[in-house]
DNA sequence: GGGTATTGCGCAAACGTTTGTTGTTAATAA
DNA sequence: TTATTAACAACAAACGTTTGCGCAATACCC
């Protein structure tokens, strides 16, 4: 059965497409008589407007694109979470893409995106990959465009990030604080901006309390098999660490057990601590502290951003250079009580 | 900048918007010389059809509406992943929608996918809601409809599901192999046919093994926290259960950490079995064995379906009704060594 | 060389909207 | 009465494609 349409509507009713459309908005033009009519017709018929005519008219669509590298369950969840909650109270829909962390695909996803008219795209990107022209093309387009999460800090666009450094700075001086002298670390891909950041982060809190950062208790891992095996080599340490910072939520998932099983004591031998999205500490034995990172509120500011954005037109300016905004990171301390942070 | 459109091609090389349309198309009304011309033109440009005029005109998108309950981080990234996978090597999108649990929004979220004519929806029905006229709405429409996971079974549509029963059955049977005459059991919402379905199992197991199926070893829980809850109950019991049956991750995680406190010995003095997506029974502490329901799996077959669908047309046939498919749950047992699933 | 295919391309309509302009009628003002 | 203005609705173009049809011009056949 077709659906039906503002022709059909008019024809019934022996009036013009126009009249039929302006009616259904309300425009004064149409009397009060007819226009009451109309709206009664379009009711009974179970009249929808065809978004992809409004939109081809209007040349831009209700529709966000939202770039993400991968779907974990790890962080993205919540993000999408936060970022559906706005835009849906906006009217707007998710067209969610994934790049695989390949640039080439990410590259496709914004031209799909753009093929789409997508209204905006909210972006993660996969690796530190030097995108700024695929981007650039975005601006020549007119598309708004929010980074979040994996961003590249100088990059001409809006972007929403969490406090790497001073999360990692927090985390480590949290494991200096309950005693530890000779922390190790487990991080992810070293690639990644957002491995940068909080290598920093910890080599600050070190330097501030004047203890030595040893690159020999640092590791990097890009997945949690290899975070597995990373906590092995660095319990294997000689002196074994009297901490470890888990950097991601995946690398506490693939470490804490290797950390816990050998002959450690968590946390009177050795304490752990994680930024996380504050699930998975929870359920891990022993739970850990961390700082958590609140995916959540990432997604929304990324989206209200974008908004912001839509509504200001700012982005359209050539010179318009983005705004940077940041998500603290919040110390959350795990006593023997369970208290989830859903 | 405007995106360059098929009218600025023809327009520069002095012919007609529909000559350009069927070159780029290898059409061979066109003739060879001409056509390579426009092609190199069109790439010079960087032209891309808009895929909103495309649409229009054949009067179907290459979206695909995917529905759901509520994003969490529990099985359904995987599910997602595993039809992303599938749609985008046919060249298809994603456009996701979440029903917060509401009927209303869910049907407001099957209406906003045949506005924007989606080639079909692939629904994870939020409760045991009589969806019959709404989803026979879309049949109305001619648009192809695959549901997963939460389904209702009676409706005469496709459908992937997991298969609740006999995986519950085989993870009690487990639970009484390994010794456990008295087991326990922590279910899900009991609105939902999945947990009808894993209660169900579960009664069959205990009948086969000539074990009385106590009521009052059984909770249900409808979150995590609920989760934790009804483990402390189902602990308190006297005598305590000798094994406990967490029927979903979400369970698991808020029973588990009871369970292991409450003075019992995990497995000695009480075994524990989930029904899992493979991620969660890992990292928590003691590590649990599971039956590892594949959400990647469930993902592409429902994704392939739809497109077996989308081919066949048989959908249309006003007395189609739906082939139903299951996914089989494998019984992963854990040893101490760490295998990770991913 | 008359007829018939064949090749190569343009015309125009259509998908379902929106919106600027024009036109008709009736009411008001001068 | 005539001019002015409002009120209402139709017309038509446009968004960027696709596609059935028609029409030349060239090629082929006997």
């Amino acid at each position: 059965m077709k659906r039906t349409t503002i022709k059909d509507i008019a024809r019934q009713l022996g009036v013009a497409p126009s009249t039929v459309s302006r009616a259904l908005k309300d425009h004064p033009d149409i009397g009060l008589a007819l226009r009451t009519e109309i709206k009664k017709l379009a009711e009974e018929l179970h009249y929808r407007p065809n978004q992809l005519a409004v939109h081809l008219r209007q040349r831009s669509s209700k529709l966000i694109g939202l770039i993400v590298p991968e779907i974990t369950m790890f962080f993205y969840p919540s993000v999408i979470k936060g970022i559906q909650e706005i835009i849906q109270e906006h009217g707007y829909n998710l067209i969610m893409l994934s790049s695989h962390e390949s640039p080439e695909k990410e590259m496709e996803n914004i031209r799909i995106c753009a093929d789409n008219e997508v209204a905006g795209i909210l972006i993660s990107l996969s690796r530190q990959s030097e995108m700024y022209e695929n981007l650039e093309y975005l601006r020549e387009l007119g598309i708004p465009l929010v980074l979040f999460d994996k961003v590249s800090i100088d990059l001409p666009f809006d972007s929403i990030m969490l406090e790497d450094e001073e999360a990692a700075r927090q985390a480590t001086t949290f494991l200096i604080e309950s005693g530890c002298r000779n922390p190790g670390a487990i991080f992810g891909n070293p690639n990644m901006l957002i491995t940068q950041e909080r290598v920093r982060g910890m080599r600050k809190a070190m330097e501030e309390n004047e203890l030595p950062f040893k690159k020999e208790y640092m590791y990097f891992a890009d997945n949690v098999v290899e975070a597995e095996a990373c906590a092995k080599l660095l319990m294997a340490q000689n002196p074994p660490p009297d901490g470890v910072f888990a950097m991601t939520d995946e690398v506490l998932m693939g470490s804490l057990s290797v950390i816990a099983g050998s002959n450690t004591n968590i946390p009177a031998n050795c304490s752990v601590i994680c930024i996380s999205d504050g699930v998975l500490p929870y359920c891990m034995t022993p739970t850990v502290s961390f700082l958590h990172h609140n995916g959540l509120e990432l997604g929304q500011l990324a989206a209200n951003r974008m908004f912001e954005l839509l509504e200001s037109g700012e982005f359209i300016n050539d010179e318009y250079s983005g705004v940077k905004k940041t998500v603290q990171a919040k110390l959350i301390q795990l006593s023997s009580t369970r208290q989830l942070v859903f």
